[in-house]
DNA sequence: TTTTGTTTGCAACATTATTTCATTTGACAT
DNA sequence: ATGTCAAATGAAATAATGTTGCAAACAAAA
């Protein structure tokens, strides 16, 4: 599905910031920071659009928002658009060293059983430590 | 054990920011946000001071910092210090509606085996919802 | 009580996010 | 195609959050 028929599908106006973000994320094999997305929409990123239309697409459940720590917020594609499984029940790992933020789809969050009263909406579950990459036991 | 002990064993010296601090936390049922902080600091507080402290106790583990999302920030006492289980091992629960953070002490997280090559250093699990408080469900 | 190195607190700055409002633009119905 | 209108954009201003450099103050030990 490419970025006009999610908006389509989702009842929201095709604006070139909103494809760019869209086919930002789209491209991507992982998570983007708002910098990242940045990079990719050139002259058409403007800082207040970008929140807005962020916001507008995470109200859509178009994308997602990954806080890693309070000075590491990416973006991903919701994969409910593509048919697979839903978002929400993955792990993310981050690594601290490149801070990158990587989907780790095969391993699905345990059901927490809250105390009674409390209700849950989501639950997100961040790994940090070293990636592959990053990790000195594994020579490039 | 108090503020001054606290700092002792971890070999910090006793300044009156960082002994607010911790009373601060140690008093209050609740992780608490910096401005939470900020008004049981009152005179002794000043921004700069603050991030510098909590950096210093972050880093000893006397605290610990919680991200709910990237405009919540909490921080706790590490239960470490009372002698009780392990901090980094347990659930947290975010209030979307009053973003109250309580610390769910007796839900410990899943043990996630990472692929090979990824070095796990801590994970952080936040489940998002509606508190006892908020829960419409519930009536006052 | 004197020394020594750490910590504080101020100023300045950097980054991240939100609000207001005039202008532009997409989508729909002609 | 084209006019209409609500929605979205982009600019300016502001707020909130976090960092760095440096001189003065302070805690801890001799």
């Amino acid at each position: 599905m490419n970025a006009a028929e999610i908006l389509k599908t989702h009842q929201l106006k095709k604006t070139s910031p909103r494809v760019t973000i869209i086919n930002a994320l789209q491209t991507s094999q992982f998570p983007l920071s708002e910098n990242e997305v940045k990079d990719k929409m050139g002259e058409l990123y403007d800082r207040i659009t970008f929140y807005r239309s962020v916001h507008t697409l995470l109200e859509a459940g178009i994308i997602h928002r990954i806080v890693a720590d309070n000075t590491t917020v990416k973006y991903a594609l919701n994969h409910c658009n593509e048919g697979h499984h839903h978002e929400a029940d993955h792990v993310h790992f981050f690594c601290e060293q490149c801070k990158a933020l990587v989907c780790l789809n095969d391993i699905k969050i345990q059901s927490y059983s809250l105390p009674s009263g409390f209700v849950k909406k989501e639950c997100d579950v961040v790994i940090k430590g070293l990636c592959t990459s990053c990790n000195p036991q594994i020579e490039q």
